[in-house]
DNA sequence: AGCACGCCGACT
DNA sequence: GTCGGCGTGCTC
């Protein structure tokens, strides 16, 4: 007797912010594996999803719509399933946000568009002509062409290969469009390697041998090598058929580290970053869903893409700041890096000189493992860090550059060589006060001074991008030519600097007046070529490149970043100097660093003028663990923002009221966030402190799901808060 | 994320 | 009387 079974149904995943995935109907005929690509009717619209698993049975059969496509690509490997469902409950944002990461490739899931080629097969027409035998010759080699590229080759008409096409000799192949992924050269090694190298690769190597997940601290200063090392590693993985991902922190990097990657493996990996067009941005989504990419290079969003064969990450420059996502589904890529190679299996190669506290600590207590690399003599020596006292020698009035400093910069100018001034710190002047009355220029829409931006002839706001042109009078007091520029920005600086060394060719970085890689690495070029005497640059020059002439770096205000209460403000501090220093001198031409300072004093600055960083990541480690701060408590950052800012204060206090009690959490706040005003928002925060034994996720999910937010309130909840503001 | 439904102000 | 503002809620 036949029995009436129900439709199959399975549970498909959208890139929207539900709850949970929906059930649909799988019509007879169609295939709908798991991570499969389908088209499916939500509402009025035909949206995108991905096949999740069986059907959950919760909503009544009969109401379920059917599946309407199966799409012709890959399924999303199951690994990067797990990992969005993981990465989705640890940041406490729906499933579907998290997917929406995994398919943003416009374009990529439409079938690709073939151009059509031919290649020679062994029938010959049955009339021979010249033209037609230099065809022939031309595509003896078996490659296939377009009969455009045919006929230009061998020097005739379209028609003659066309006639060819028709008498069968030609026989037409489809190639995709899209430009093919070059095959790493794994078997070259472009230069030798030290022995201490040599020891640290064979142990990367091993471990992508185990094939079973590792996390690896592989450590060492600037110019060990640390890049050529983990190369190895690389290719050991692409010798076992795996796909590697190398995740960089910025892409003002990949340009210079490109050419790296082509010196060992002769070719050009792919790259996934922001910038990429929506045509490269398809070809390498699908080239990795196809294995055909091996290796892809990208920003932290390249976690994401689904590469269905990965077996090794390389996340370089760990400790930077850069790998946490702020906005929207916030996320450390660094760490969900490490959660990926847990969830597939693999090994993980952290890479820095300055790691981060949290890597260090995971490396002392055993969760990492640790690879040295000592520097390579007689390549790049440390250079000589000094603390400049400004209290003792402060510069004259209206400069700020220590005599100290200035007489350092001319020694090395006279001796041929160059000298960087580094201030982390855009325009010309952070401040516009009115002598008259003490009005400060704010932002109109932010807690914010305007910068001054003197080439722009322009006051701006950082934050949110407000501009206006710089007032006559005060805005506040009407006073004439009342207005003064407090403090400096790299502007400021580079006056100074052109005012004291007027004969020297200064070249001033920073986002402002660089647009694009290209034009960052025409400036690396110059100052590589010595077409520049003296750079003045943001945390732009802090990386990456060594400039092999320069000698003499000055940092104008070493106690910059330690101004804010972010609890990372020391480590960070000491990484971004540590990296600043690293720019200068070779083992000829010793480097000597010059940290313009009012808190000499300040165990950051003790620790980079002794060079003694172990020493003063133990100390912070200590400060921390005695307080419970990350990496050995938690902490969870809330911002509660309206444009109303009497509904954002009662929600707040609303909220403060219902959150659960705990033993091992505490909820500080609200108090008004530190960018207390953002794009016309006014934002109270709360951190809440936990040890590191509590389910945070569970309890915050206990307290928001107490909460009815209103529509004109934004509650945004950040696990491991990086920034403060 | 869309898109519909719904309930209050200035128009042919 | 309607057109339309965007607040609230639903989509398997």
């Amino acid at each position: 007797m036949p029995v009436k079974t129900l439709p199959k149904s399975v549970s498909v995943l959208m890139p929207l912010a539900l709850p949970a995935p929906y059930d649909y109907e799988v019509p007879d005929g169609l295939i709908a594996e798991p991570g499969a690509y389908v088209i499916v009717p939500l509402g009025a619209q035909q949206i995108l999803g991905v096949v999740w698993g069986e059907g959950t049975g919760e909503v009544d059969p009969k109401r379920l719509k059917p599946i309407l496509e199966v799409l012709d690509v890959p399924p999303m490997p199951g690994v990067l399933r797990r990992f969005v469902d993981w990465l989705a409950a640890y940041t406490l944002n729906p499933r579907g946000s998290v997917l929406r990461l995994a398919i943003r490739a416009p374009g990529a899931l439409e079938p690709q568009r073939m151009r059509t080629a031919y290649r020679l097969v062994d029938k010959r027409p049955a009339r021979m002509t010249p033209a037609r035998q230099r065809v022939v010759d031309t595509a003896m080699d078996q490659f296939a062409r377009t009969t455009r590229e045919l006929a230009e080759e061998a020097g005739v008409s379209d028609g003659v290969v066309r006639g060819l096409v028709d008498a069968g000799a030609l026989v037409p192949v489809d190639l995709p469009t899209e430009a093919p992924f070059p095959v790493p050269d794994i078997g070259a090694v472009s230069k030798s390697l030290s022995p201490e190298q040599l020891v640290a690769a064979e142990t990367l190597r091993k471990r992508v041998d185990e094939n079973r997940f590792a996390a690896i601290l592989l450590d060492g200063v600037t110019g060990s090598g640390k890049t050529e090392v983990y190369f190895e590693a690389v290719a050991e993985a692409l010798a076992q058929g795996r796909q590697v991902l190398i995740l960089l922190p910025e892409i003002a990097l990949t340009s210079q580290f490109l050419d790296r990657f082509e010196g060992r493996f002769h070719c050009r990996p792919a790259e996934w970053h922001s910038e990429l067009s929506s045509r490269e941005r398809t070809r390498v989504w699908r080239g990795v869903a196809e294995g055909r990419a091996r290796v892809v290079v990208g920003a932290r969003s390249a976690l994401f893409l689904p590469f269905p064969e990965l077996g090794l990450i390389v996340v370089d420059e760990e400790h930077e700041a850069a790998f946490k996502q702020e906005e929207g589904v916030t996320y450390h890529a660094r760490d969900m890096a490490v959660v990926r190679a847990s969830l597939g299996q693999f090994p993980i190669i952290l890479s820095s000189a300055t790691p981060s506290l949290e890597s260090s600590v995971n490396a002392e207590q055993g969760r990492y493992e640790r690879i040295v690399l000592p520097e390579r003599h007689g390549v790049a020596e440390l250079p000589s860090i000094t603390a400049i006292d400004m209290r003792a020698e402060p510069p004259e009035r209206g400069r700020w550059l220590a005599p100290l400093l200035v007489n350092e910069i001319a020694n090395a100018l006279a001796a041929g060589e160059q000298a960087m001034l580094f201030l982390n710190r855009r325009g010309y002047a952070p401040l516009t006060l009115c002598r008259t009355c003490g009005h400060r220029i704010e932002c109109p829409q932010c807690s914010s001074w305007l910068v001054e931006h003197r080439f722009r002839r322009e006051l701006v706001c950082h934050h949110c991008g407000y501009s206006a042109p710089v007032p006559k009078a005060c805005p506040s007091c009407g006073a004439e030519d009342s207005l003064i520029a407090c403090g400096p920005g790299v502007e400021r600086i580079a006056e100074e600097v052109a005012e004291r060394f007027p004969e020297a060719r200064l070249a001033v970085l920073s986002s402002d007046n660089l647009r694009g890689p290209q034009s960052h690495e025409e400036m690396f070029r110059a100052i590589e070529a010595r077409e520049v005497d003296i750079i003045v640059g943001t945390q732009i020059v802090a990386k990456g490149h060594h400039f092999p002439w320069l000698t003499v770096v000055g940092v104008v205000d070493a106690d910059l970043g330690l101004e804010n209460g972010d609890l990372r403000a020391a480590e960070r501090t000491f990484q971004l100097l540590q990296q600043v220093a690293g720019r200068a001198g070779r083992a000829e031409r010793p480097g000597r660093v010059f940290l313009q300072t009012y808190m000499p004093e300040h165990a950051v600055m003790r620790a980079l003028v002794a060079g003694k960083r172990d020493a003063f990541l133990r100390r912070e480690a200590e400060a921390r663990e005695r307080v419970g701060l990350p990496p050995f408590g938690r902490l969870v950052g809330i911002v509660v923002s309206s444009e109303n800012a009497a509904l954002a204060q009662k929600f707040a206090r609303e909220m403060a009221r219902h959150a659960p009690r705990a033993e091992d959490v505490s909820v500080l706040g609200p108090a008004p966030a530190p960018l207390a005003l953002l794009r016309g928002r006014t934002r109270l925060r709360f951190l809440v402190k936990a040890t590191r034994n509590v389910n945070i996720q569970a309890y915050m999910q206990a307290w928001l799901g107490e909460m009815k937010v209103p529509a004109a309130i934004r509650v945004s909840v950040d696990i491991d808060p990086y920034s403060f503001l």
